[in-house]
Order: structure tokens, then C-alpha cells, then sequence
DNA sequence: GCCGGCCGTAAAAAAGCTGTAAACAGGCGG
DNA sequence: CCGCCTGTTTACAGCTTTTTTACGGCCGGC
């Protein structure tokens, strides 16, 4: 979930720096700490976090100058904590581009869920996408699709079942019977026809040189083998 | 600000149906109402709101699975309302795809404030500003307007609906069956023959060769790519 | 060297999918 | 009541993908 997200926690109370850092990071999350605004500041300009927790009631400055600074030049979500309990700071504070609000005292689980909810809706098609890598080409899984040397390739339907397939299994020989299951289903049994013209097609367009493939291996007899 | 927005309040107490209605309404909001979990779910699936506040206590099923039921189909923001202050009905909530948790009593100031917060992070396709570009074509989705040249260009509720959902999505191949999903709800399953027509008229609308699409490309046999 | 199985590539044919125009229905305001 | 706008349905021409079909090269056995 929240796993390998930076968080910089800008709070002048150590105790609950220290709750609030050890709760995040059994969740595996990296913590920053400030202990003032003006620290705040400088940390979220050096360590770039994906997510921001701002006390409001800090010692040198106003929680929401911070927040407002810090929309200047960042997108990534804010979540505050605070003591005061008044709507106006609420409204003031969310209004200045913060994105939730939780009241002290609260629940370590509650803080949990939010900063869940927080990084599951910025993490959209951002960061952590699912790709792989080989030669020249990306597979981006999350976009469904493939790129080579920067430039997009197209694929078929079927191109990219194949390739899907192959590459999720590195190094392993993919036996013929088997990569037809996965592309075609369990009713073809075709003696492996179509793989060799699909071999063929998605040689010409990932290989270098597709008459002698670096990356999709003919086991002969037996199937094929993927080689990053 | 949160202008122009549909918003859907499934609530059975008819006092806070009426407050928070009237409120939101004042900001120029429209909004819906939905007595019970299961009405909510129909007003959902027929009117496409933008922002969702579920009330967890409802008569007929728990506000935690329309949730649920609710992100199927849909990825707009959840506010939830609830009586109950126990940190785990927040957890659950917030885990099962709620974005926020506002325990009544509230000031309606804050509930604002955290619309407005919400209806905010909505609309972020690009960078900065609510706004994307692509070509010589602008969408401002605060002002739910699009722009061509810097002619305002009409688009109907449907179009609107489906070109959102793509900008949204940058470099991604959208299925048919999510797009249909997003754009008509859930009940449709239609092969995919309105997304046909529609993407034609956006095409006509935006593109510069409409026969020759540079921004919404075919993914033959899934879907369609929106490119930047 | 000849033969037979296996493999890769290149076409043509079939199937299925896609884009567009145009007709139809229903709501809404004048 | 009428016309306009929107959304839905229908029809059809054109294109992409898939499947079929065909042909030539490689390699080991004999």
C-alpha cells in the first residue's frame, strides 16, 4: 500500500514525532522529520516527499504559510494536524490547498486509513507503474504499452498477450502448449502454428536484428525462452 | 469553485438532507438526493455525480458498501458522514475507497471546506492549474469548458464525461468496458458501440484532421489512448 | 547427398472491428 | 403545439487483425 512513499512529517512535539514515525515506517515508508516551519521548508525542497504531515501549531511559523509555500511548487498531498479544534482554521487551512485535517488527539489508525486514502488517489499513473525492461524496450504495464528507444511500438491484441506471457517469466522455457493457453485459451490445440508467425511479427518489431533474436529464444521442439 | 458540479447526497435524515442541500446549493453546486442505499445506487449509476456524500447509517444497507458497490464503476471522490466516531468505521471507510470522513455534528463551514477540497484534487489532469492542453485545444475543468484556439468549443454532457475520463488518464489505454463504465455507469454493457460514436464527435470537435487522430488514438480490439 | 521434420517469413483470404452519416425518440423551452 | 437539442438506434463502407495458405531454409539421420 503505502510502502516505498517518502513522508515529511514537520511537527515541534517529539513525542508525537516519534509515534507518528515509527507507526509510518512499520507500514515501510521512508520519514523525514522537521521540527520547525522554516526546517520544514528547506527538507521538502531537498527530499522531494510524496506526501506532506504539517502540525499547524508549529513554534516559528503558521502551519498554513507553510502549506501555501509549499503549493508553489508542489502537488503532492497535505495532511494537517492540529490541536485547534475551531472550523475557521479548518476551513482556512483546506482552502490554502491542504487536503485533510485530523484533530489531536487521534488514532494511529485513523492517521493510518488517511494517509492510505491520501497516496492511493495521488499515486494515479505516476510513480510505482509496473514496467519492464530489455534491449532498447520498456513494457509499461499500466499504460499497456510498449516503447522502444523512447518511441512507441504498436502492438496487436495478440502481440501483447504473447509478450505479456514471456515476459513475466524470465529466463524460463514457455512451452508451446503452454503460451497458447495463456493467448489463445484452453480450447485451441493447434500444434503451434500461430506462435511461430506471432514470434515472427513480435521479433520484427522489439528485436534488433529479428533473424538473430537476442531476447526471444526458440527451445526447439519444446516452445520458447525470454532473455532480458 | 466547486461550480457546476454534480453532487449526489444519499442521507436518510431529511433535516441534514435539507441543510447540507441548501448549502451546497448556494455554492452553485447541483445536487441529488437519495433516501436509502439502494436509490443511491440507481442515482449514481443514472445521474454520474462528481463528488459522492454517503451517510454511514443508512435504514437499508450499510454506507460502507455502497462504497463498495459504488467504486466498481467509479473513481469520483467519497465524502463520508457519520454518526459514529469509532476509529474503526473510519478505517473501514476510508480503506474500502472513501477519500474523506466528516463525523456529525459538523459545521457546515468545514463540510465546504472539505468539498471544496475534494472537488479540487478531482480535476487534476495536468500540472498547477485545473487545466489540460493538448494541441491547440484547452480544457478547464473548473469551468467545465473547453476551448480551441481559444474559441470556446461546445461539448455535451457525454463528451465532456468521456474526454475527461481520457485526459485523466495520459498515455494510458482505457478498455472499452472501463470508458463505458465511467461515462454511462455501470448497467451499460453495451459492446461498445456508443463509444464509437462519441469518440467520433470528439474527434470532429478537437482534432485537427478528425480522419487522422493525433490525441485520441483506437487501440484496436481493447480501446482508446488519449496522448498529450 | 537425399530426406523428413521443424522452423521462419511472406503473402492472400476471412472475420471482426471501427468510423461516419443519417434517421429516430424524447425532453425542454418558447 | 412546435422546433431545437441531446442522446440513441440503425445502416453501411472501410480498415485492422486474425486466420489460412504457401514456400524456402536449417539441421540431423541415413
Amino acid at each position: 500500500m503505502s510502502a516505498e512513499i517518502n513522508i515529511l512529517l514537520v511537527e515541534d512535539e517529539p513525542q508525537i514525532r516519534r509515534v507518528v514515525r515509527s507507526v509510518l515506517e512499520g507500514e515501510g515508508c521512508r520519514v523525514f522529520e522537521a521540527e520547525t516551519g522554516q526546517r520544514g521548508l528547506i527538507e521538502a525542497g531537498s527530499r522531494k516527499p510524496d506526501l506532506l504531515i504539517v502540525d499547524l501549531g508549529l513554534p516559528d511559523m503558521d502551519g498554513i504559510e507553510l502549506v501555501r509555500e509549499f503549493r508553489n511548487w508542489s502537488e503532492a498531498p497535505i495532511l494537517i494536524l492540529s490541536a485547534r479544534t475551531e472550523e475557521q482554521q479548518k476551513v482556512a487551512a483546506l482552502d490554502c490547498g491542504a487536503d485533510d485535517y485530523l484533530t489531536k488527539p487521534f488514532g494511529v489508525a485513523e492517521l493510518l486509513a488517511r494517509v492510505r486514502a491520501l497516496s492511493r488517489r495521488w499515486g494515479r499513473g505516476g510513480e510505482g507503474s509496473p514496467k519492464a525492461t530489455f534491449g532498447d524496450v520498456t513494457v509499461d504495464f499500466s499504460l499497456r504499452a510498449v516503447f522502444r528507444g523512447g518511441e512507441p511500438v504498436h502492438l496487436t491484441n495478440i502481440e501483447y498477450r504473447l509478450l505479456s506471457v514471456l515476459v513475466a517469466n524470465p529466463g524460463k522455457v514457455m512451452t508451446r502448449r503452454h503460451l497458447m493457453r495463456e493467448v489463445w485459451g484452453p480450447a485451441y490445440s493447434d500444434s503451434g502454428h500461430y506462435l511461430r508467425i506471432y514470434m515472427s511479427r513480435l521479433r520484427q518489431k522489439l528485436e534488433r536484428d529479428p533473424a538473430e533474436p537476442e531476447h526471444f529464444l526458440t527451445e526447439t521442439g519444446v516452445g520458447y525462452r525470454f532473455e532480458p
